[in-house]
DNA sequence: CTAGGATGTTCACGCCGTAAACATCTATCG
DNA sequence: CGATAGATGTTTACGGCGTGAACATCCTAG
């Protein structure tokens, strides 16, 4: 869980916002929205339940209404937690999978040089698979941090993409969902591009990529998740996001530009 | 909506009818299972309120607890009867496509047998054209025909795939969704086969691509139903469609076996 | 120091899921 | 054929939820 809402207000008396006596909370507004996520994590986005939040924080419920318009409000605060938290999870999925790479390109390269000094071509041709491989892996890490994300926390997960139209009539009030503001989205970005750059993906495929590679990797994280094949052993499971990473990297690398493959129908 | 639910109840007194018979109500079972799917239909899954089901069908909130253990078990009897709508779009437009192909292929063979009707060879090459063009149309009419339903009927969809559990440390009860069992994956099945029959697929990418297929048009719906690309305009969503169906096909059809595609990662 | 806004509390209302006790209907058995 | 037991539906009641209204308290600007 990420840091902040747990900021807990210092207790140095001589601060400027020391505001401890009891009545004023301080910081309402953020200790009842962690409190949320926490429910959020526990039990989903039906967890999300205003009076148990204000209970938590030691509050009266209709305390909550000074600081969010109603309980869609509320929840929609934790669904922005909730993908900060996916955000920083594939991140650091990727961080991790450079870092590797790194070592790996570090270990390769003290290994040429104990071992042939002064071969000639081998650096040229290697650095375009490194490039590759790197690539790879990347794509690789950020599918499955998505899914090691959701599969531990669930709750979570759940919540930031849970529906908030209220059914009965509200306007469809937009989701926090900005794509482009949103890091998911700019993670996923970064890799394609790093993608596209090793020569991983025809360029023809590469407008779009970001929404395929997304609905592949989410519908299956969904799938494993709460649909037909949840409670998959974890051997299974990574193999399938391996598999599904696999098929997805070979169809965006494949030059048949797109519509060729499918369309047929009326 | 499909027509069971609405059964009525044949007032034939002199039927045998011994099992779900016609006592007080008649068939509250169904007409309860029937209002709250409207009520999905219209709302989603929060929408599906055992005390309004039970309103609209004229008969008091508790009478739903002789047929429904509680709330839980009336919305998945909702979600069964959502899977099943699903199933039966999803078959209905891969029936379209082959019918469409049909006649597609009947109007070539008129207008070859007016043209040249003693060509060689012809007919053989087109064989294989004509298989692949129609699997691939059924890809696309499967996509589309997913995508469709969720659009057309985004509550009931919602409601098929929403999480039961209670959170609250109830076992995580099976939800309804027996793979093999479920239509809508048989059909997805027939369609992966005949692409296998047509070479569109590679082998070594057969298994598990009933998952990596489903994975990619369900997230692609979701993403397009409650995701970043919501309210997209139609052309623009059929075009998404076209895009993940075609990268998938193009992946599935690639030669390079699972795995080599990705998997770096540590 | 004082007035007014921000913040939190108490009380109240209607809706929900659901349990318990009671009423009614229907099929079956003596 | 009439009694009886079980299936079906109703009434009443309880606690929990979201939320509005009126009231209390605190903080800060004038």
């Amino acid at each position: 869980m990420r840091q902040h809402g747990q900021v807990q207000h210092e207790r140095t008396t001589s601060e400027r916002t020391p505001p401890r006596g009891a009545y004023h909370h301080g910081d309402l507004r953020n200790a009842l929205s962690a409190a949320a996520a926490e429910l959020a994590r526990e039990g989903g986005p039906e967890a999300v339940v205003l009076r148990e939040a204000a209970r938590r924080v030691g509050v009266s419920p209709t305390a909550a209404y000074r600081h969010f318009a109603n309980h869609a409000d509320l929840l929609k605060a934790v669904k922005h937690e909730a993908l900060a938290d996916l955000a920083d999870a594939l991140a650091a999925a990727v961080a991790k999978a450079d870092a590797d790479a790194d070592d790996a390109d570090a270990a390769d390269a003290d290994a040429d040089q104990h071992r042939s000094p002064g071969a000639a071509d081998g650096g040229g041709g290697q650095q375009r698979t490194r490039a590759q491989a790197r690539a790879r892996a990347r794509l690789s890490a950020i599918g499955h941090g998505y899914v090691d994300f959701a599969l531990s926390a669930p709750g979570l997960f759940r919540t930031a993409f849970c529906h908030s139209g209220t059914a009965d009539g509200t306007p469809t009030e937009p989701e926090p969902f900005d794509l482009g503001t949103e890091r998911a989205y700019r993670v996923l970005v970064d890799v394609l591009d790093s993608m596209l750059a090793a020569g991983l993906i025809a360029p023809a495929r590469r407008p779009g990529a970001e929404i395929t590679a997304w609905a592949m990797v989410h519908g299956l994280t969904t799938l494993l998740l709460d649909g037909p094949i949840r409670d998959l052993p974890e051997a299974d499971r990574r193999r399938m996001v391996d598999d599904a990473t696999a098929t997805l990297a070979a169809g965006l690398a494949a030059s048949t530009g797109p519509g060729s493959g499918s369309g047929a129908g009326a």
